[in-house]
RNA sequence: GGAGGAGUGCCCGGAAUUGGUAACGGACCGCUCUCGAAAAGCGGCGGGCGCAAGCCCUUGAGGGUUCAAGUCCCUCCUCCUCCGCCA
């Protein structure tokens, strides 16, 4: 949500910035209805003005004729004025669809581009692993170990179901455990948050009104959170934090679900793209200043780069390009991990800002040194998936009998073992 | 799921004639006073419109009754007490 002041006062940079995330927005229609709804408004209140003023007089009037004679008045006035507050109210319910339809302006650094594709790659580490041997993807790799079942996921679950499995199970564990030691130690205060929100929440985030169909709902109307971003980010919610309370730095894990609705004939096989997984996921609040946004939304990134080089797996990281923006999105980054089988780098990590675009939604605001209240800006960046991480992980360290090498830094969170291999 | 009680201004307390238009106190911020602090005093301390005076909105959420709703009615949410069920 940006502020309908800010958006009439520059129309052309949110149109030309709607423009570079291929999003449509009649702002022509939305000031239109803004033009309609400061006139109701002025209308309303001045109705509302007289009402309270003659209603006050009505209580210390003695004479009961003058006092009939006023309370008919009102009536009268009441009429008219349930008249012009019914058409506000349909006013205000286009202004109010249209404003949730105003995306957020994407920084200038932000490359032009339609989608994934045109993201341009700002950092590559590592070596893409070369084999002397024939490598495996990681679901033959896994279902030849026993550490994942896919065939009794599908029974189980459906399409895109899994099993972990010993020490595919033991894998994930070692990594949750790891990644809560490593980020940690970078001061975040650690949660585990509710998977069931209510629906204001994925407003908040801006994960709704336009990806309704990929949330999974409950018979309650209540939702399964997609990322533990929405319910971090509605802690505090309709809350004034004070300003040496920021910036607040949470460490988040929960179970993710979705749909993947829009992606039926996608990655249909493996870890890639499944229901559900689980995540540990960064979130901070900080000032609001585009400099302490930008400060953050780099050591947001850099966090999962360091995380994921200390794991020894080739990555690169990407700058979205326009196209591949969410909604309120100012600028994002995304971490992709080579993916042998693939020949390809795949997302396991996006850092994104957002200004006040969420934090407007959620009416999470701050006491600044100057007294004033300020919606608090809000950044959020993967730590880690799972399973999807595992994906990357298995195939990069592939060893030519078919056992996994685990990463140095996982021995000690897997009893000291190190190696997976056919029992 | 059932029965009863409760929810008040950025925060914490806490009033409001059994319908008459949200007191007051604390905390916090600014100023005065002070060498400095405390104390005391003054002002501020939700949102919108307006140059301003001022006006409108705001008592968990949304509706309704009424000239007028914190107060009455309906639906929902949350918390507390008890019953039932339960990892």
């Amino acid at each position: 949500m940006l502020d309908i002041k800010f958006i009439r006062e520059n129309k052309d940079i949110i149109a030309t910035g709607a423009k570079k995330k291929h999003m449509e927005v009649d702002l022509d229609r939305l000031i239109e209805l803004d033009d309609q709804r400061k006139e109701l408004l002025k209308v309303v209140e001045e109705k509302r003005a007289t009402q309270n003023e003659v209603t006050k007089n009505i209580s210390s009037e003695q004479d009961s004729g003058k006092r009939e004679g006023m309370i008919a008045e009102m009536q009268a006035l009441k009429a008219g004025l349930q008249k012009e507050e019914d058409k506000l109210k349909e006013v205000m319910k286009e202004w109010q669809a249209l404003m949730l339809q105003v995306p957020n302006v994407p920084d200038m650094s932000v490359p032009e581009g339609d989608d994934d594709e045109d993201n341009q790659e700002i950092k590559n580490w590592g070596q893409q692993t070369q084999f002397d041997f024939q490598p495996k993807s990681h679901i033959d790799i896994m279902t030849e170990l026993d550490i994942a079942d896919f065939e009794r996921g599908a029974k189980v679950h459906g399409f895109r179901g899994y099993f972990l499995k010993g020490d595919g199970a033991m894998l994930s564990y070692a990594i949750w455990n790891y990644a809560n030691d490593f980020f940690l130690k970078k001061e975040f205060t650690p949660m585990i948050t509710p998977a069931i929100v209510r629906k204001q929440h994925l407003y908040g985030t801006g994960h709704l009104p336009n990806e309704a169909e990929d949330v999974y709902k409950t018979q309650d109307e209540d939702y399964l959170a997609g990322t533990a971003e929405i319910p971090t980010m509605g802690y505090y919610a309709d809350e004034v934090l004070d300003k040496s309370q920021l910036p607040v730095k949470f460490l988040s894990f929960s179970p993710c679900f979705r749909r993947e609705a829009g992606s039926h004939g996608k990655d249909t096989k493996g870890l890639i793209r499944v229901h559900e997984f689980y995540k540990v996921e960064q979130v901070i609040l900080c000032e609001a200043s585009h400099e302490e946004s930008v400060k953050w939304h780099e050591w947001l990134n850099r966090n999962t780069e360091e995380f994921v080089e200390s794991l020894g797996i080739p990555y690169r990281t990407v700058v979205n390009c326009g196209g591949d923006l969410g909604q309120g999105q100012v600028k994002k980054y995304d971490i992709e991990l080579w993916v042998p089988m693939e020949k390809k780098y795949r997302e396991i990590s996006s850092a994104s800002y957002f200004h006040d675009f969420q934090t407007r939604r959620f009416n999470t605001r701050y006491k600044d040194a100057d007294g004033k209240t300020r919606y608090v800006h809000s950044l959020n960046c993967t730590a880690i998936p799972t399973p999807r991480i595992l994906v990357s992980l298995i195939e990069n360290f592939q060893q030519s009998d078919g056992s996994i090498k685990i990463p140095e830094v996982l021995q000690q969170y897997m009893g000291g073992k190190e190696t997976i291999s056919k029992k």
